[in-house]
DNA sequence: TTTTGCGCACACC
DNA sequence: GGTGTGCGCAAAA
């Protein structure tokens, strides 16, 4: 089943139960799209997470229990209901719309999750908390590795589980008044497809006159309502370093850490009262003097620049690579990274050729053919966001990862850090 | 038994 | 006060 069909169904079937006032629970979506369509709650599940991934789908924990919502409504609070009778075509153009803009007033209080999205265990689950005082909740439980719900609230439906992701969110109720348990509590508290943390008062944007800002537009706006995975890298593993070192750790080197530590520590990070969490990400500036590699030495990248167009902007020749992994783990040698000067200088520069060129020196030779076929030059690349990564270029999500993981967001970073400097 | 409709209370702005 | 949400119950399928 195409994930469009199923983004339709999921949509649709969370529509109807708002409708008809009822929780669009995991477990209410699961069974209603099983109903309707006929399709495993297992899959549904995973469809569903996509759509929380990409946003099109919000999760929120709403009076202690989980709520999924589509993201096309909730963008405003003040939106009239009409905006409810939206064809789904229409829902669509706004469910983009929203994943690229402004989601932070749709429900209360909501906002990112600090969950770190490169933890892909952690899963990039959009989830929202509408109450006050959720982030005590969800993201600390998960982290700590008390995977375990909260008694009253297993997922007794063994149908509806998420496979791929195991977090916990055991919400308690922040009024109290209602356990979790109970009739209307529904598996999907348990159940786990998500951990989820209320992200409070972060700044919502960065200055608008921020180079930054400018910059990092998109960042700023995903700063403050979106999940990380949409937010600038960076942003995320600032905030999981002030907030959850232990996991950062989980996707982070060490290295890159203390980077990163050290470069906010230097308080090049605060002007503008900018949070940290906002800003161009550090790590990336471990390349600043390294360009290094994983195994600590350059490693001449035998790029295919010769014959392509890329040399003409690149000085390939100090295309030192550095490899994903060595900002990560310093291992692993298939991720190629830019000596920083270099990419930031001529980053926008890149043609689609360029890119192409880029990935498939990278070791991506396929998948730079969807990078050349969507067209992605050099400013395209800038703005690409990890969804876009994932699930645009239609690729798969294990190269696709990495993609993301060791290049656009080593390139993004790189490139942004030099505006900076600049 | 399951699904649907909806009154009402609550939360948030 | 306006709006969104969803519990809990009754009715319908």
């Amino acid at each position: 089943m195409s994930e469009s069909k199923y983004r339709e169904w999921i949509l649709d079937t969370i529509d109807s139960l708002r409708s008809r006032k009822a929780r669009p629970d995991l477990e209410r979506i699961c069974r209603m799209v099983r109903r309707r369509h006929g399709s495993e709650p297992d899959r549904t599940c995973a469809e569903l997470e996509k759509l929380i991934q990409e946003q099109t789908v919000l999760k929120v924990n709403y009076k202690g229990s989980i709520s999924y919502r589509n993201a096309a409504k909730v963008q405003r609070r003040s939106r009239k209901k009409d905006d409810a009778t939206l064809t789904t075509a229409a829902r669509r153009s706004t469910v983009e719309e929203a994943s690229h803009s402004d989601l932070s007033n749709g429900d209360s209080a909501f906002g990112p999750v600090d969950q770190d999205d490169e933890d892909l265990e952690a899963d990039t689950s959009v989830a929202m908390d509408t109450d006050s005082n959720a982030d005590e909740e969800g993201a600390d439980e998960s982290r700590d590795g008390q995977d375990q719900p909260s008694p009253g609230r297993t997922d007794e439906d063994a149908s509806v589980h998420c496979s791929t992701v195991r977090a916990v969110s055991a919400p308690c109720s922040p009024s109290g008044t209602r356990p979790g348990s109970g009739p209307g509590c529904s598996p999907a508290l348990g159940l786990d497809c998500v951990s989820f943390q209320k992200v409070g008062e972060r700044p919502s944007s960065l200055p608008p006159s921020s180079p930054r800002a400018l910059t990092h537009n998109d960042w700023a706006y995903h700063s403050a309502v979106c999940p990380v995975e949409r937010q600038h890298p960076g942003m995320q593993r600032d905030k999981a370093a002030a907030t959850k070192p232990a996991v950062l750790s989980v996707t982070t080197s060490p290295i890159a850490l203390k980077n990163n530590v050290k470069k906010e520590e230097g308080g090049k990070a605060e002007d503008s009262g900018i949070s940290a969490d906002q800003l161009v990400p550090d790590y990336a500036a471990g390349l600043d003097e390294t360009k290094i590699v994983s195994d600590g030495r350059p490693q001449p990248l035998s790029l295919p620049s010769d014959k392509y167009t890329f040399k003409n902007k690149m000085d390939t020749s100090s295309f030192t690579a550095v490899s994903g992994d060595g900002l990560l783990n310093g291992a692993k040698g298939d991720g190629v990274s830019v000596k920083k000067e270099k990419v930031s200088q001529n980053l926008l520069q890149w043609t689609v050729a360029d890119v192409a060129s880029y990935f498939t020196a990278a070791g991506f030779p396929e998948q730079a053919v969807a990078f050349r076929s969507q067209e992605i030059d050099g400013k395209s690349l800038l703005l690409m966001q990890r969804s876009d990564v994932l699930t645009g270029l239609s690729i798969r999500l294990g190269p696709a990862l990495k993609i993301y993981e060791r290049h656009v967001k080593v390139l993004q970073r790189t490139h942004f850090l030099e505006c900076e400097d600049l």
